[in-house]
DNA sequence: AACTAAATACGAACTATTTCGTAGATAAAT
DNA sequence: ATTTATCTACGAAATAGTTCGTATTTAGTT
């Protein structure tokens, strides 16, 4: 499953807000750029047959949530970010995306812990 | 520059190969799916005229190169991928990478200097 | 009860991307 | 010299994704 741009910040605001009506979305969809009502509707309606949302049509104003994980959209989406501009080298990206970090001590200390359970399994 | 999934295939070969015809890119391309070779020509064409990709047409085989550094659309997509499906959080996506990651220990070492060299900054 | 506001459904236009057939030119092989 | 193979150029069809107008229904307001 490989949601597009677009449906992708939809999703996003799912997450965040674990459900939403289309409005709700819509609204916060225009903080950033201009998008009509009717097409968020459809993008959700899509979104829906696609099985990447559930909606809940029990009321009249109908209540969506997101049908997939985030975790499961970033372990897909980062594979391939892997795959297709890293070259399959994880550790490229990681120092990559560590340069660019605003990661806290904390949570580099996290990853530290990590690298170290890891080279523990060597 | 943001390319397209059809054109990060043919720059990841150019990446790889430095520079090359077409042809070449064609039948790399066809180890994995099956493409039309005049598939492939147009894309590079349109990709020359996007300026993704140099093209020498001084022979009648033309030869390409990349225009955009791997450097560059990795971090560009990087970006992307942070801001959309991990919320900014780069430890998260660091986390996430490193976890399904085959990085050797000195590759995990050099992970870990960058950290260390972080946490002084701070 | 009539009017207004807000919601869904649906179709269609528009844009972007991908794919490939055909034509014409040039080089290589017979 | 003719034929065959290989290349570029170009146009156009096919596919995928996005946007929105209009119609209809339902709920709330006066």
């Amino acid at each position: 499953m490989k949601p597009t741009d677009s449906e992708l910040e939809i999703l996003k605001v799912l997450w965040a807000k674990g459900k939403a009506t289309v409005r709700e979305v819509n609204d916060i969809l225009n903080e950033n750029r201009e998008v009509g009502y009717t097409t968020t509707l459809k993008m959700m309606q899509l979104m829906a047959q696609k099985g990447l949302v559930n909606r809940d049509s029990s009321t009249r104003t109908h209540v969506y949530t997101a049908a997939i994980a985030q975790d499961y959209v970033q372990n897909d989406m980062l594979d391939q970010l892997l795959d297709t501009a890293f070259g399959g080298s994880a550790s490229k990206l990681v120092m990559n995306a560590l340069g660019r970090s605003n990661a806290s001590k904390q949570e580099l200390e996290e990853i530290k812990a990590l690298i170290e359970k890891l080279e523990g399994h060597d």
